[in-house]
DNA sequence: TTGTAGGCGTTATCAA
DNA sequence: TTGATAACGCCTACAA
């Protein structure tokens, strides 16, 4: 037997009007729970619509007016480096947590970098696909500034409000955070520590830089910051070089869990143990951390929480807010085995 | 000076029209490379809507009858395991290259389980918010596919085609991928192996047991598979368990790439070393297998060409392809430093 | 409280 | 080749 598919044309507000035999704007307000209906047309209306199956056309709803409820996220880095750092699926899995609970959608592009970013952030607005967008990763004059700034697209930076005037950011305290990490190995006898840094380019090295080298200063500790571009290979060339040079520091605190992770075996073929020769620290916690033996010590925040308050402030952009800064929790140190107390000098 | 915003009201193609003396159906023509004009008017359209800055407003594009222009995919994964496993933004980044050339969006869900998810599924497809959809992580009698079979929604499944009957599938040939494995340890001198296995509730978990003892059998050899959930605690239990049995293997095969990390962890502490004592393979190669020391042998394959290959399945299924099954490549071993040769029996 | 009608920006139909 | 004009589905004055 040919079970035919029933063909279903779309059911729309016209069907249900007809059908609760009243009019489209009664069944418009009804089904937005707004005011102007009798509670008997609005019950007899829902009724109506559960039963014929009827669900609002988002694309109608956006031409009369609404917002597309939708907010975007482009993500400007290599695919490679997307899926190494646990950081994004995280920022968006909590996105995603305040914008369900608004029955919100997001949507994402993978750009190859910020002036493909910019361009792509121009087209939603442009076609209204987007109520908003997300920016992370800021680098200095960053062509995403301007494109918001000049379309007034509500916009949300996950940075630190110094490289985003004007608009509205979610920021964690990353130099607080230096100061705890420091001061850890400061209070664990290291004299002479090593900071392995990320590039210049982004918006959060100058800041991580400060903070140690004003940390290092009142702790009186020797110190030194090498750059590297946060890639395995860098990290492990720059413990190489940092742990086989004279006087070698007996701290390391490396900008990502990546590179820390490398050095421990860097470490191991220089015939150094950890940490009773040279004690680390990873900013980012991660399983990664976790997993290693032994343990990482490591700069941990809840990106999860990050990516919910930063969603949840955009929202409130897209409401009409104000421009605002609003910090988010402190990164907070996970003390493993990866730091201990420091070697007796020779 | 007050520069005031200069209020800018969409440009729209009746706007375009009157500039450029002609009709709005005459301009979406021209806008949509067309025939139906002369290339006069198409000129002259084109070059007023580059001065106006005109852009489609995907709203009305989609409610005349067009296409969302987007595809939708939902992850029913726990946020912390999302972040875990850089599958995901492996695989987004791989739907992303195919989408971006055909400029497509993708809306992005997570959802708790496969059966929010399924009803995300329906929601948009009802809204009309997406073309078609990308399924993963497929369970026995997955409610995701009668949603998408029932409402007639382009779907393509990443998965053995077994599960997903008269859906279009992309898969990887886990079977053959097993079948290396196992030989590579046979040839190694392995007689006795265990596998680490996901849970039954996974159809890919079947494919692969099934090949695991059709391979240890034709190779002659012992071989015994332990359940586990897929965590590092149940990953190192399962190791424990069976590195200190009366007789253990010497060879072991993980479901994932983090129960063999952590097994590296758990051999360790049991005073056995890797490779010489017990070799250890995972699946799923990814950075983590190549941080640790030693470097974890394990089956890698390209996520990313997997995410655009599944993708560009897809539009063709937007396009009006039958259902089909397409054989994606087969995951390769990548050996490193974790497999050697078996241990001389005492 | 209810219903009518116009508009949102495009595409598609059909005369001219 | 053109240009009115009618959908598409919803929202919202405005009038009844």
């Amino acid at each position: 037997m040919m079970t035919s598919v029933p063909q279903t044309r779309r059911v729309t507000i016209a069907d249900v009007a007809r059908e609760a035999q009243t009019s489209t704007a009664s069944v418009s307000y009804a089904l937005n729970g707004r005011s102007g209906v009798s509670p008997a047309t609005r019950e007899r209306v829902l009724e109506v619509a559960a039963r014929l199956g009827w669900s609002p056309a988002s694309a109608a709803r956006t031409l009369a007016g609404a917002g597309a409820d939708t907010i975007g996220l482009v993500l400007a880095k290599d695919p490679r480096d997307l899926s190494v750092e646990p950081f994004y699926m995280q920022f968006i899995a909590g996105v995603e947590a305040t914008l369900t609970s608004r029955s919100m959608g997001l949507l994402l592009e993978v750009a190859p970098d910020a002036d493909a970013e910019a361009e792509a952030i121009r087209r939603w607005h442009m076609s209204r696909r987007v109520d908003g967008v997300l920016l992370t990763d800021l680098i200095p004059d960053d062509p995403r500034i301007s494109v918001v700034s000049e379309g007034a697209i509500p916009a949300v930076v996950v940075g630190d409000p110094s490289v985003a005037a004007g608009l509205t950011t979610v920021w964690t305290n990353d130099a607080e955070a230096m100061q705890q990490a420091v001061e850890h190995l400061a209070a664990l006898g290291h004299r002479r520590i090593t900071r392995v840094a990320a590039p210049r380019r982004y918006a959060y090295t100058a800041i991580r830089d400060d903070a140690f080298e004003h940390a290092a200063r009142a702790a009186g500790l020797e110190h030194d910051i090498v750059r590297t571009d946060l890639s395995p290979d860098s990290g492990a060339a720059a413990a190489r070089t940092v742990l086989s040079s004279p006087r070698p520091p007996t701290g390391l605190l490396f900008d990502n869990d990546v590179m820390a992770v490398v050095a421990l075996t860097t470490a191991h073929e220089l015939g150094l143990s950890v940490p009773s020769d040279v004690s680390i620290i990873a900013w980012d916690d991660s399983l990664l951390c976790r997993l290693v033996t032994p343990g990482l010590t490591a700069l941990g925040h809840d990106v999860v929480a990050l990516g919910a308050h930063a969603a949840r402030r955009l929202l409130d952009v897209i409401d009409g807010a104000d421009p605002s800064t609003h910090q988010d929790a402190t990164p907070t140190l996970q003390v493993r085995a990866s730091t201990g107390r420091a070697p007796v000098e020779a």
